[in-house]
DNA sequence: TTGTAGGCGTTATCAC
DNA sequence: GTGATAACGCCTACAA
């Protein structure tokens, strides 16, 4: 394997017999270059396979041509599917991806602190997680435009969906079946992040129960934490109780699945006897009948790019708020109450 | 929003009252140093919250402080598994994990390109990819040592599991249940991919038939490709057949979960009169009792950083293959043959 | 042990 | 239009 120096800036004006200036020029399509000149260094670029070094670059102009992605647990179906409409965003322009996954406290810190230095992307989005007062103020002060998806703090764009409305959509919907004891299983916030997304689905939830007249009881609401076997978990102690609810809200379709799972080892019929809504549409939900409240997850990771570029590209303004739709999906697993 | 210059080099070796070389060997720890000259250095260091320029430092050193990652389909479960792996290997290490995520064939080629300048990545790995000579060619010529992750290619090192004897493993139980018409359900390696993981394991399932003096029908063997919805139809296909297979090795989970959803959609009972074997133990397979053969996804991944940090630090030495073992995880889906 | 200074490959600001 | 020539921030001989 003979790896060749790789030809510099340098190599190219010297077959051109023109400056480093001149070729530079030429890189960065500046207009006043003699289109002969101009031809000239092409061929010698493309003569010696030359491809400008993007660190040279970064260092002269300050900029790293990559953006950065902070992903907390890869693990969910629901990250994953927003990475992936970052990067697919990112596809068409020439920034790299850097991802930051972190699934431990300690990582978080570690992240923070390497982007201390605006020097390592030159721009960053946040997914599925807001940050606390510490660290917003560290990510401040590197100026690194931010945006935040999924994900929530007045001094940042983001792009964010109305969870809110997403819970008052899933318990509207039992409502009208006739359901009248109904719970809720989420993950548990913790106490530091004032409005994780599974709770404002939850208050969504709480506030379409009290507009008919009920309340969201509190030993119905179970906050156990994400992964399915927890959802397993609590769910089966939802259904312990009595009387047990006949509707169960669930903050993440994972849940969900945890849930249904629940209920088929208490050979409990679903829906006959319980009706189960998840939130996110992964794509399993489709393929398992689940009832389920949609959201753009591919779609939000997107639009964060376009707005992570806007604010690159300077026009900084105050924070932009952008909020994506959720809808409601009816599949197999909500029916009436029942007797 | 503020934003102070980021403190230099020289900020530092000011208010410390040395010279930058000396704070360069400090950040170094080069051991030339005096112990109260050093602390005199991390004093002001940690006064300026200073963090070096990773680019500053790669234009110095020629190294970038990123591994670059090349994944297929970011949908793939098992790819994101390993990927996850990789991070989880690179969070200990000082680097920076850059994702390339290929769906489109064009994207393949462009990120191909892209690594022609030795300069984004010290470092690449491979995910779930077998590189065809032209890739080759372009990636051996940028010197950049790579690994090969679930790829085949006697020219990197590369991790990847028997696949040969995961199919084996699979087509034995089967034949110890008693089962005979077996069927094979895998993706279709586009031509180019000689040795696709898919691929192999099917060689393993005939090699076992052969063994037990059967053959793997043609008319049983669907290459339909992942997705689940595709499998799902792939696998309507052979149990409309007279007659039908009555077990279904299949090349993922997720074409086993496509498998399963046939059956229910036929009526046909699973294990009754289908038995149906997976591969990968993904996290959901456990959670719906499909019997799969497992191999270690998540560190595989982490072998994978092993790897290249090993070719990485020098040692060249010729291509390395290193194999994680299978296993044949027995739950829900298989049973003795109907009649 | 520490300081000095050249160099890494570009871009950008000057003159010409 | 084009050519010098400073930066950019760090590393690393080479001197001292």
């Amino acid at each position: 394997m003979v790896v060749k120096a790789a030809p510099t800036i340098r190599d190219v004006a010297r077959l051109a017999a023109v400056s480093r200036g001149t070729v530079s020029r030429v890189l960065n399509d500046s207009p006043r270059v003699d289109p002969g000149t101009r031809q000239r260094v092409l061929d010698a670029i493309a003569e010696l396979d030359y491809v400008p070094s993007a660190i040279a670059r970064g260092l002269s102009t300050g900029r790293t041509g990559a953006i950065g992605v902070i992903v907390p647990f890869l693990t969910r179906p629901s990250v994953v599917e927003r990475l992936r409409g970052v990067g697919a965003a990112l596809a068409h322009t020439p920034y790299d991806l850097v991802v930051f996954n972190i699934e431990t406290p300690e990582r978080r810190e570690t992240v923070v602190r390497l982007l201390a230095r605006r020097d390592r992307v030159d721009g960053l989005i946040i997914l599925s997680l807001s940050p606390h007062p510490g660290e917003l103020a560290q990510i401040d002060r590197t100026g690194i435009p931010t945006i935040l998806v999924d994900g929530h703090h007045r001094s940042f764009s983001r792009v964010v969906v109305d969870d809110v409305a997403g819970g008052r959509l899933a318990a509207s919907h039992l409502l009208e079946l006739g359901h009248r004891r109904i719970g809720f299983l989420g993950d548990d916030p913790l106490t530091r992040f004032k409005f994780s997304p599974s709770r404002l689905r939850r208050i969504g939830v709480a506030g379409a129960l009290r507009s008919a007249g009920l309340e969201l009881r509190p030993e119905y609401v179970r906050t156990g934490g994400f992964p399915r076997e927890t959802a397993r978990r609590a769910g089966a102690e939802l259904l312990a109780l009595t009387p047990p609810p006949t509707a169960i809200v669930c903050g993440s379709d994972v849940e969900a699945l945890g849930v249904l799972e629940a209920a088929r080892l208490a050979s409990i019929p679903v829906p006959g006897r319980l009706s189960v809504i998840g939130y996110d549409d992964i794509e399993i939900a489709g393929d398992l009948g689940l009832t389920t409240i949609r959201q753009p997850l591919f779609e939000s990771g997107r639009r964060g790019v376009a707005l992570l570029l806007a604010a690159m590209s300077g026009a900084e303004g105050r924070p932009v708020r952008e909020q994506l739709p959720v809808e409601l999906v009816v599949r197999a697993t909500t029916g009436p109450p029942p007797d």
